[in-house]
RNA sequence: GGAGAGAUGGGUGAGUGGCUGAAACCAGCAGUUUGCUAAACUGCCGUACCCGCAAGGGUACCGCGGGUUCGAAUCCCGCUCUCUCCGCCA
């Protein structure tokens, strides 16, 4: 949530960054809060006025009482009469006002960061770098939703869509096999990865309340993406951001505790909601899937450079499992809510010919602090709001999905050299 | 699911109607003392919003929401959460 005095004093600033995003009548929703800011002030002005009249008054009256001028202070207590009735009136628009501001507030997305492209859509997202060969494949390759079919246990899938589908529903796969053994070794090797590089491990919650839905930015908006359990209002999570980013919600942080680091790993939950079509084939999108995530909260100073080593650290993975990948620097049309800079990572994935998103890298700023309230006093200074960040490192089923068709052969589908350790075979065959 | 107890500042924890934005202690900050370290001593030390160039001033906040009262951390009502015991259970 943007912060309202910064709104006030930086009008253009707020307004430029709004059009961007191609954030719809910018002007006007500007326009809008500064108006109800004014009013509010103005309003709260006169109640505090009010209200310091009538502490004043209770004052002389506790002074009146114990002289014994009883009298005196019965008309003391005939003044504060009205004052009271106008406190009330007035408490209420006060009320209403903050109230019409809030609702607005939270549909005003972040502002992106100077070197966020112009954009309307994924088309103009800008290609920062490439890395690795796209592999030639053998003429009677087939892509990841066929290769499953071939190596699973008893001669059926190794990845199971129909089976998944009785229990569940689409989107919902049982992995069998080889196949669960992978994905178990990667959750294991991202995880000690990101131990070695200084990430402290969490194991979060999976469903969540609706204050931390709110914290980070899923709600009010996104309430229709996330898998809601209406006896208990809980919700299953999108993603490991949401409980590990709100660990620190309502929280000032001592300065010695920063930066903040924590990887977790947890299975993610999308409901998707109006998505389907040739592009979901497979792996490509599912309901529910794994994830490990790393988040990291840093002074304010900092946390672009933190932002890079991120991006590094989970280039860094995708290099290790050999997986031809770029990255993009998010247009402002294509950017998430809460999000002032993101960088994509995308896996080339052979057998399908596109690039597959894997993680997603942003830096939130001070976006989700205000919502979260996650502050610390820094130098001496009064609590300030610190910045939020994370990034998928990362999430399965695409580099599953890479893995397969990058790699396979007539032989079978060889699994990249530091999985070995962790899955215990070489090639699924 | 049943019964009881509780919720106060960064932490522990006093406080039953005006002198309490809140004792004391711990932590933190500044200083004094001091071969060094440690200790001791002195002072400072909550948050948000509003007015103001500033100095400063005002208002609100003792889990949340109402109420009583001239005046509420304190009294009344509702809610939420936590803890303890019992039950159930991986």
């Amino acid at each position: 949530m943007l912060q309202i005095p910064f709104i006030r004093d930086n009008k253009e600033l707020t307004l430029a960054g709004l059009r961007k995003r191609n954030f719809a009548n910018a002007e006007a929703v500007v326009e809008q809060l500064l108006d109800l800011d004014q009013q509010r002030r103005d309003t709260q002005k006169t109640l505090d006025d009010g209200l310091a009249r009538q502490n004043a008054i209770a004052k002389e009256i506790g002074q009146l009482m114990k002289t014994g001028q009883k009298e005196a202070a019965e008309a003391a207590k005939a003044e504060t009469a009205d004052l009271k009735a106008q406190s009330k009136t007035l408490t209420d628009q006060l009320a209403d006002l903050e109230q019409q501001l809030q609702a607005i507030l939270v549909t005003v997305p972040n502002l992106p960061h100077s070197s966020v492209p112009v954009g309307r859509s994924a088309e103009d997202n800008e290609v920062v770098l490439e890395w690795g060969e796209k592999p030639i494949l053998h003429a009677d390759a087939q892509p990841h939703w066929e290769l499953i079919k071939r190596y699973g246990p008893n001669g059926g899938p190794m990845i199971d869509f129909d089976l998944g589908n009785k229990i569940s529903g689409a989107g919902f796969p049982v992995y069998k096999g080889k196949a669960a053994r992978l994905q178990r070794a990667m959750i294991n090797f991202f995880l000690d990865e990101a131990l070695a590089a200084d990430y402290s491990e969490v194991q979060p919650p999976i469903v969540i309340n609706e204050a931390s839905g709110f914290g980070t930015g899923q709600l009010p908006d996104k309430e229709g993406q996330m898998y809601y359990a209406t006896a208990d209002e809980l919700y299953l999570i999108p993603t490991a951001e949401v409980p590990i980013t709100n660990l620190y919600r309502d929280v000032l942080v001592a300065e010695a505790e920063l930066p903040i680091r924590h990887v977790g790993y947890t299975p993610c939950f999308r409901r998707e909601a109006g998505s389907w079509g040739a592009h979901v084939r497979g792996l490509n999108r599912l309901h529910q899937f794994d994830k490990v995530e790393i988040v990291r909260i840093e002074r304010p100073e900092n946390s672009y450079a933190a932002l890079e080593q991120m991006s590094q650290y989970v280039q860094g993975l995708l290099q290790k499992l050999e997986l031809p990948y770029r990255v993009l620097r998010l247009c402002g049309g294509d950017m998430g809510f809460t999000s002032a800079l993101t960088y994509d990572m995308e896996v080339w994935s052979a057998a399908q010919g596109r690039w597959l998103e894997v993680s997603s890298v942003s830096n939130f700023e001070t976006y989700q602090a205000n919502r979260l309230k996650l502050r610390a006093k820094l130098d001496g200074n009064k609590p300030t709001l610190l910045h939020t960040l994370n990034g998928s490192a990362l999430a399965l089923p695409r580099i599953v999905a890479s893995i397969l068709e990058n790699n396979q052969t007539p032989e079978g589908i060889r699994i990249p050299a530091v999985l070995v350790p962790y899955c215990g075979f070489e090639v699924i065959s």
